[in-house]
DNA sequence: GTTTTGGTGTGACGCGCATCACAAGGACGC
DNA sequence: GCGTCCTTGTGATGCGCGTCACACCAAAAC
């Protein structure tokens, strides 16, 4: 293991929302035990069930975040970008991985072993603190999903997915994006819908001038009604 | 504050799952910051959205915890006992509380402090460490709850939740009760559906000899055939 | 006593959405 | 050229379950 490795997977780490507040020498020691592993589009980086020994930030790339439900519905529970964290539920609690994670395109992730990550927990206040804030977030927003899934009707569900893809919702509206570049079929995974009944929504919508729909392109035209249709609270 | 009081409180938190790993004298320092407190049957303990600045364990009797679904039906997502601990996360990320608590019975509870708490997570790192693992546990539940609501049939949801309550699930059979008091209505909350449609999946049930409704009990006759139903896997 | 309240039991009706079925248009390799 | 694969688009059908409506019974309140 190289110095300008270890230099370089420090600075992946300091940009992870967990890792950023701890000391830079802290830090160099956490990248110097950490692995830079590559994942092709398409590979599965882990599976549900199967029992989790590290974390991984991601440094380059994008990952989908997907588990079976119950009836044998793959659900996709998020897409996550260079700078999130993932895998880190199982690795706290040594229990197996509660999702399957896909890479989306190729990506760059640093891991880290539950049994490097465990001494600094406990010698780092500010990491164990950081990391319960991080569990907190994930926690509501775990709760918020499973009220949209249980009680809302799917043309609401699809209004939120859109805004909180485009960066409308629980972002700031300034950066938003109103191309979205997203098939049907991924719409209705996320949503827990079929591919049929999203495309008859998308369509009143494209009717009523809220959206369009162009050669693969969604783009938002009236954020205000769509937010509308979101219930927005 | 005096010192019966204090033994009183730190009993009551040794109890408890996350305190219990605690040094004797850890407990007693934590124990004398805490207030017990009383709640006569019914009184609400907290609400949803309002701010938090405490947690709470049980020392005796029991708690609900319900929140206001976007459709204003109100779900009950859980029901507490003595030693369980709640709105931990409210406290942990200073956030808004994410569901209404009230008390089922006359109960007493010891209340932490936000200010109180905060240095012991700092400065004892299993504190830490036991808190994220108790995070962590309940992430679990709740995506599993999320997996139920979303892609289950209201037949499934009524047998994981009468298995879950009688402690047929997620716990060891042994000691399962079969006997349940429970109203069809608070059923109904708890899946997400109507009571209407709860009577009649019970029904169904009790002509197939699977459970029994006798005089306000419900009686679990065949756990197998109930654990079928559920789709156990 | 009577009235009120809260749980229970059932039928009728309708909406939302899953399912099935099929057509049409591009992108790709042969 | 032609086949195949994926995405999109739309109709028909059916099931689950929410909603409304009403009847029954017991316990509590008057």
């Amino acid at each position: 293991m190289n110095n300008a490795d270890t230099i370089q997977k420090q600075d992946l780490l300091s940009k992870s929302f967990v890792f950023g507040i701890l000391d830079h020498e802290i830090q160099l020691e956490l990248a110097e035990k950490a692995r830079l592993v590559r994942y092709s589009a398409g590979d599965t980086i882990f599976d549900q069930g199967s029992t989790g020994q590290s974390m991984m930030a991601i440094a380059k790339g994008s990952v989908r975040v997907s588990a079976l439900a119950p009836t044998a519905r793959n659900v996709v529970l998020a897409d996550l970008q260079a700078g999130d964290v993932f895998g880190e539920i199982a690795l706290l609690d040594g229990g197996e991985r509660s999702a399957d994670v896909r890479a989306s395109t190729n990506c760059e992730l640093v891991v880290l072993e539950r049994r490097h990550v465990l001494p600094y927990l406990k010698g780092q206040p500010d990491l164990a603190v950081k990391m319960i804030t991080l569990l907190c977030q994930r926690l509501r927003k775990s709760d918020d999903r499973m009220m949209e899934f249980a009680f809302l009707q799917l043309p609401e569900r699809i209004a939120r997915t859109l805004l909180r893809i485009s960066g409308g919702l629980d972002g700031d509206p300034v950066n938003a994006k109103d191309r979205l570049s997203l098939s049907q079929s991924e719409i209705a995974d996320m949503i827990g819908g079929t591919r049929e009944n999203v495309n008859r929504c998308l369509r009143r919508w494209q009717k009523a001038g809220i959206i369009d729909l162009r050669d693969g392109w969604l783009i938002i035209l009236d954020r205000n009604k769509l937010a509308d249709f979101a219930g927005d609270t």
